[in-house]
RNA sequence: GGAGAGAUGGCCGAGUGGUCGAAGGCGCACGCCUGGAAAGUGUGUAUACUCCAAAAGGGUAUCGAGGGUUCGAAUCCCUCUCUCUCCGCCA
């Protein structure tokens, strides 16, 4: 959520910088504005007010004191007036700050300023490409394909026991993703991030705190009975651990990672788009976050960046970053980069992370802050969080492109990870 | 699921209707003391909104959350949430 005063400094900008995501509803701008300034004089009155009655009643206990019961009777009488004007101004007060809310959360975060303006994904800037298309087999299969006739995946069984989209992982597919997930989190202990099992399901507020509330409802499972909802990601837990908190500076920065189910219910897609393991309501992934100084958040959003290269390059898949356009970033995001990850057999590029700076958009429903010692105030701090990685489609990947005719080969980074180092003959 | 106890500042803890943003202690910061440190000692030490050009200073709110009683609530009443103890059930 943006700052009611950082919009009320400078509100042009702020409009500029929206018109670059292809923010729609600019006029929003100055409803907030509009309810800000209402807010100040609501809030002025009210506390003229109160003040008038904190010292009546002060009065009143003086008066009792001193044994002077008529005049605190008669100064009691004057507070009934008083009363219904808090009253009515309490309401206007409550009724305003309601709306000037329900604004301030339907605008998205500012995107950076290397944020290339555009509308759909075409419009995303290709940043690096990494790694050569393999040469596959004559009669090469697609992934799901292979993943029947290795018998890896049944994705009938888990028609039968769910429904569509919660694929089963059986034997040495079971296997080869419980390595993935063991070498993903290995590399990220490596790199200095303190690994953390958190809860699957999470209360409102937290789906709140990362702003999957209110706008992504509808892509979350919720739990009607309890009021929860399943994690559509580890970000969700992992950066609500730090709601509320103040950190010192030398805390700073803070590194976490965590690998869990992640759940998404992703309505409305069909096709070849969704076919395999491409689009799953159920997958597993390793995620990554840093809680990060102002200052710095930049320079650590290249360094999550250049971990999750890594880890692909060490798996030796062919991907390439992106830049994402305004049009294609999340809301709360002000510069995202995805990975690709080439899909030979499909012959299709498959997102399996997105490395984002969040700068202070989440952390200011977060209440996540720092003590800055100079000014001794309280600032927000920039979150930011990467997968590393997402598993479905790097399984995928891995099987396509490293398909021969007799089997599949499994790359020497995960073989520490696994008792066979390929599949098939 | 049954019975009971509780929730106060960074932490511990006092406070049962008025001047309480809240005693005291710990911690922390700065100063004094010291050759240096410890001990001792002095001062300071919440957050948000707001008034003022800014500082100084002022106002309002906040003692788990929400509502109520009252001129006045940390303190009384109601609802909810959470924590703890005992019993039951259970991986």
């Amino acid at each position: 959520m943006l700052e009611i005063n950082v919009i009320r400094a400078n509100p042009d900008f702020i409009k500029e910088r929206l018109s670059v995501k292809n923010f729609a509803h600019l006029s929003l701008i100055d409803t907030a504005l509009q309810l800000d300034e209402q807010r100040k004089q609501i809030q002025h009155k009210l506390d003229a007010a109160l003040n008038q009655l904190n010292n009546l009643s002060k009065e009143v206990g003086a008066a009792f004191k001193a044994g002077k019961k008529d005049e605190a009777e008669a100064l009691k009488a004057q507070t009934s007036t008083l009363k219904e004007t808090i009253t009515t101004l309490e309401a206007e007060a409550k009724q305003n700050e309601e709306t000037l809310q329900d604004t301030l959360v339907q605008l998205p975060n500012l995107p950076h300023q290397s944020v290339p303006k555009g509308k759909t994904p075409d419009d995303n800037e290709v940043v690096t490409t990494w790694g050569n298309t393999p040469q596959l087999p004559k009669n090469a299969l697609p992934h799901w394909d292979l993943a029947s006739k290795y018998q890896l995946i049944n994705f009938e069984l888990g028609n039968k026991i769910t429904g569509a989209g919660f694929p089963v992982y059986m034997g040495k597919g079971a296997q080869l993703q419980r390595a993935l997930i063991n070498f993903f989190l290995r590399e990220a202990n490596a790199a200095g991030y303190t690994e953390i099992q958190v809860p699957h399901v999470v209360n409102e507020a937290s789906a709140y705190a990362t702003g999957q509330l209110p706008d992504k409802e509808g892509q979350m499972y919720h739990i009607g009975l309890d009021g929860f909802y399943l994690i559509p990601t580890a970000e969700v837990p992992l950066t609500n651990l730090y709601r509320d908190e103040i950190l010192r500076e030398d805390e700073l920065p803070v590194k976490v990672c965590g690998y869990t189910p992640c759940f998404r219910r992703e309505a409305g897609s069909y096709g070849k788009d969704v076919r395999g393991l491409n689009r799953l309501h159920q997958f597993d992934k390793v995620e990554i976050v840093q809680i990060q100084h102002p200052d710095a958040s930049y320079n650590t959003l290249e360094y999550m960046v250049r971990h999750v290269a890594g880890l692909l390059q060490q798996l030796q898949l062919p991907y390439r970053i992106l830049r994402l356009c305004g049009g294609d970033m999340s809301f709360a995001s002000a510069l995202t980069y995805d990975f690709e990850v080439y899909s030979a057999a499909q012959q299709r590029w498959l997102e399996v992370s997105s490395v984002s700076n969040f700068e202070t958009f989440q952390a200011n429903r977060l209440k996540l802050r720092y003590k800055d010692p100079e000014t001794k105030k309280n600032r927000l701090l920039h979150t930011l969080n990467g997968s590393a990685l997402a598993l479905p489609r790097i399984m995928a990947a891995l099987l396509e492109n490293n398909q021969t005719e007799t089997g599949i080969t499994i790359p020497a980074a995960l073989h520490p990870y696994l008792s066979f180092d390929r599949i098939g003959e």
